[in-house]
DNA sequence: GCACGCATGTAATTGGTTACATGATTGC
DNA sequence: GCAATCATGTAACCAATTACATGCGTGC
């Protein structure tokens, strides 16, 4: 149930709208916690029915600003103290890695250079962000850059694996080569005699 | 829709039941690609009316042993060819990072070192499987080899990063203080005043 | 006056979780 | 005979995605 957790987290730095939040989904939580816009309307009102936020402002184009109340707050807190995290489950990415037995090696091997050109991608976006962005400035942008920090060194990992991977595929093809040149070999020596590879 | 693949990449391997199926989910998949009964139960049906999956043998008890069927394979390959992962979303601990600065610095302090701890635990669990595990017997082996090198390696990157975070957090703390003082001196250069810290 | 951006919502569908329900077979 | 395990399925619910629907305000 992390949506309304984000949302009370957004709220909690600054009151805002359901459209703020969307912006602030989309430009600090995509690679987190993404969430659509029908879901955060749909949240909001949730979260107000139960007392955890409230509308403390209306502006123009129906535009209700909201805040996060003592019981929200309440249970932010509570959220971040007493609940464990339920481990990041679901890598598509690496779901795959477990079948690349059935393409060929070659096959296997782009994908995985392809796993390392994303990741470098991501990592060199990390850096930029890291760069550009202005830090020191409030209490919030320590954990933004703990939070950065985290994507800087797992993007780093995971390019070093899947480059490490893509390499054991190949080595692991070589050494099949040769264990089915030993295993000719000891044919030769039950059989003398000599078969193609197929 | 990825629950689909793992089902036909594990019926790639060998034929088998739903039961089956679900203990590979369990004994292999948990961290990747979990699964509920029901859903594995629903999707070979799905699978089945898709042509994707048969019922190769019925067996005592009503069991069904499914193979994957050609047209499966196919669909396989092109998912591991042709369709790109969508990037792995969602990550509930990282989240909470986000907001730490609502809780105080000992409480951050304390949600990162059992994020270590949490890690490292995992990582040794890996250790552990990778020496009790027999390799070298199978292609799939190769795979599953790799699969555990990704987590032995983002264990310890999490671990790592969770002790720096932890690290970062106080010293956060240390230099809030340190420019508390600085700022109380400027002001004592001004005023000449002495004021107590609240 | 018109386009763009602000602003909120609903409906339909899919994917995932939890709980319930049922029964056959095997080994002791 | 009884318990454990094998074995399959359904129903209700929650979370997330996609698409649709609507309208106001501001700046050009």
């Amino acid at each position: 149930m992390s949506l309304r957790h984000a949302v009370l987290g957004l709220l909690s730095e600054s009151p805002a709208s359901g459209y703020d939040l969307m912006k602030l989904f989309n430009a600090t939580l995509t690679n987190v916690w993404p969430a659509t816009q029908s879901q955060v309307y749909g949240e909001l009102n949730k979260l107000t029915t139960a007392g955890l936020v409230e509308v403390a402002a209306q502006g123009p184009r129906g535009r209700k600003e909201y805040a996060i109340t003592e019981d929200g707050l309440t249970e932010l807190r509570h959220w971040l103290t007493d609940i464990k995290p339920g481990g990041s489950t679901r890598d598509d990415s690496l779901l795959r890695v477990f079948f690349l037995g059935i393409v060929t090696p070659l096959e296997a091997q782009t994908y995985l250079l392809q796993q390392a050109q994303r990741a470098a991608r991501l990592h060199s976006v990390y850096e930029q962000i890291d760069q550009t962005a202005n830090w020191d400035e409030e209490m919030i942008s320590v954990h933004g850059r703990i939070a950065l920090e985290y994507g800087l060194r797992m993007t780093a990992a995971l390019e070093d694996w899947a480059l490490w991977a893509a390499d054991e595929v190949t080595h692991a093809k070589a050494r099949k080569a040769s264990e089915l040149a030993r295993s000719r070999h000891k044919g030769k020596l039950r059989e003398e005699d000599a078969d193609e590879e197929g």
